[in-house]
DNA sequence: GTGCATTCTTTGTGTTCACACTCTTTAATT
DNA sequence: AATTAAAGAGTGTGAACACAAAGAATGCAC
């Protein structure tokens, strides 16, 4: 019984055709863990994403636009998961001096603070892949996606 | 470049951590894909899964209960979806005479056509797969993200 | 039979997303 | 310098989702 329930019903034209599916499934499936983790502490996967990043600009500005590029998801909402940061207090909005288009967004001490202890959660969950997947397959599977990925615009 | 953009500045802690990051964003990109080639028809990709479903029964009624265990995503808002199609006369709710809590679903006669259309068209998306992925590399990219899968619930 | 847990569907609420649009500010063109 | 084009951020709208709770129908224990 590999193949999920969910997916076992179907009859699959070819094996390209089920991995299509089998990504989605598993997307899927990955984002309902990690929404499940984050649950208890009062955030969601894309809110905690945008802080993500912006641990990784150590103390550093960076403007909205740029969050947005390095999103999964690359949308025009990342004004409202902004907003939501900010009533929680874990972001701040500062004018950019050079260009008064932009907005820089900065952690507050707070947000630091907070997102470190998230993300410790979410390394720990992690680490768990590396008793799932051997190295080899995992960067086997890595190319195999980003080869569809790179016929993508 | 193999890499897509929106990762590129990120730095791994693991290859395994990098696959399961590279799933999030191809499905992402792939639902993108789906919903870009439906919008010209009106139709969502989640709606439309639902017409493959019932496309799959061959006229025969489907309880409702049984779509929402197909779906690539378990969730409970079939029956807005449903009512979604419903309105656009592709598809028939009918009660069920055996179970009065179930409720049979069934494609119109308008629906079956529509959806025999659209899935030529996703057919012949689908059917590119083939020149981006080889049939050994698709299968074992599948064993791969299976592994993780058989590890949730 | 009566009471009670279970199954199945629906609905309320809040969140996120895509798409399209506006508004302000900067850059480019002439 | 004035006009036009482009970039960046925000917003209105409709769709889909998770979660929770309701309601109706069934099955089971007693």
């Amino acid at each position: 019984m590999k193949t999920p329930q969910a997916l076992q019903m179907t009859t699959f034209a070819s094996p390209q055709q089920q991995l299509a599916l089998t990504v989605l499934y598993t997307a899927s499936q990955m984002l309902n863990r990690h929404r499940a983790l984050l649950k208890p502490h009062g955030i969601t996967p894309e809110q905690f994403n945008i802080l993500r990043i912006l641990r990784g600009q150590k103390g550093n500005p960076i403007a909205l636009r740029d969050i947005s590029g390095r999103m999964i998801d690359r949308n025009s909402n990342t004004s409202r998961l902004i907003d939501k940061l900010v009533d929680k207090h874990l972001v701040r909005r500062d004018a950019c001096p050079e260009d008064r288009r932009r907005v820089d967004i900065l952690l507050t001490e707070m947000g630091a603070q907070f997102t470190d202890e998230l993300a410790n959660i979410m390394d720990a969950e992690m680490s768990l892949l590396q008793d799932i997947w051997s190295h080899a397959d995992a960067k086997k599977a890595i190319d195999t996606l980003d080869a569809w990925n790179e016929t993508q615009s």
